[in-house]
DNA sequence: AGCTGTACCTGCAGGC
DNA sequence: TGCCTGCAGGTACAGC
């Protein structure tokens, strides 16, 4: 679903045809997913896309920022050419362009926010973001955050406060990849197994980032298209499977209460 | 404080 | 066929 590398693809997406255009309308389908007054954003040129873990935010000209989160099933699409809405369109945007922005949402779980845009790091959900991979997450400071963990590390992975962007893909892919089980805890993993996570993230990111995100289930990015890295998975969704580096058929459990997927041969 | 479990919402797959 | 149940998983929050 959204992570990191799929969120940034949208940004990068928005970021090329959003920029430079005047939000015209703002027609609520599904107003309860956007909060503030549409009002105040009409009228107003988008400046930026900036992104902070798996949030969005669009800058405008007036001082006022959106704030968006796609949650698990929210799509954020430019259309160029007249479109109908879908049937779980919640949100259009029309731009001075005659183009289309759709916020689309199926479980209506994402968000939508007005604020200043100097209010915006000050959001909870931004405010309490840990350092992200690829960006400013050091080794020395995973390492802290590792060894204070008492809980799964996969479950230290994927929590947005300590780092930010991992979701359940890349922390399944990422702890096979560096050969760790997904249920051991996180402060039992030695200074060696902590290194080999590190540099396992920063692969799974980079290489879904080139491939332009996960489309496994119903990922897409601002122009509709879909990723590629779902064919590139190593453990996620693959139970039953045999492991690609031994053989053993990877297994399923619950940690969390989120679907974990791992090999019991290659990790411990 | 830190952790676990559940709710939010909809679509879909699998079982009977 | 059609109903029912469980699962998908990002985040917020209640409760231990």
């Amino acid at each position: 679903m959204p992570e990191l590398p799929e969120v940034e693809t949208i940004r990068l997406g928005l970021q090329k045809h959003l920029v430079g255009h005047t939000i015209v309308d703002v027609e609520l389908i599904w107003p309860g997913q956007f909060h503030g007054d549409p009002k105040s954003i009409i009228g107003s040129k988008i400046i930026g896309i900036r992104r902070f873990g798996k949030g969005l935010v669009i800058d405008l000209d007036n001082g006022l920022s959106l704030a968006v989160h796609v949650k698990m099933t929210g799509q954020l699409i430019y259309k160029a050419s007249p479109f109908l809405a879908g049937t779980h369109t919640r949100l259009i945007f029309h731009l001075d362009n005659e183009a289309l922005l759709l916020f689309n949402d199926i479980r209506k779980f994402g968000w939508l926010k007005v604020l200043k845009t100097s209010e915006v790091t000050g959001l909870s959900f931004f405010k309490s973001l840990g350092p992200e991979p690829l960006k400013n997450l050091t080794l020395e400071n995973f390492t802290q955050i590792v060894k204070k963990g008492s809980l799964p590390i996969k479950s230290l992975l994927m929590d947005q406060k300590r780092i930010a962007g991992i979701g359940n893909i890349y922390a399944n892919d990422a702890l096979f990849l560096a050969k760790i089980a997904p249920a051991r805890i996180a402060s039992s993993l030695s200074n060696q197994e902590i290194k080999k996570l590190f540099k396992s993230i920063e692969e799974v990111l980079t290489k879904s980032l080139k491939a332009g995100g996960a489309s496994e289930v119903n990922f897409l990015n601002a122009l509709g298209e879909k990723g590629t890295y779902q064919k590139h998975f190593l453990v996620y969704k693959k139970n039953g499977k045999p492991c690609t580096n031994c053989g053993t058929i990877i297994k399923k459990m619950r940690i969390g209460g989120r679907g974990t997927f791992y090999c019991p041969s290659c990790q411990s």
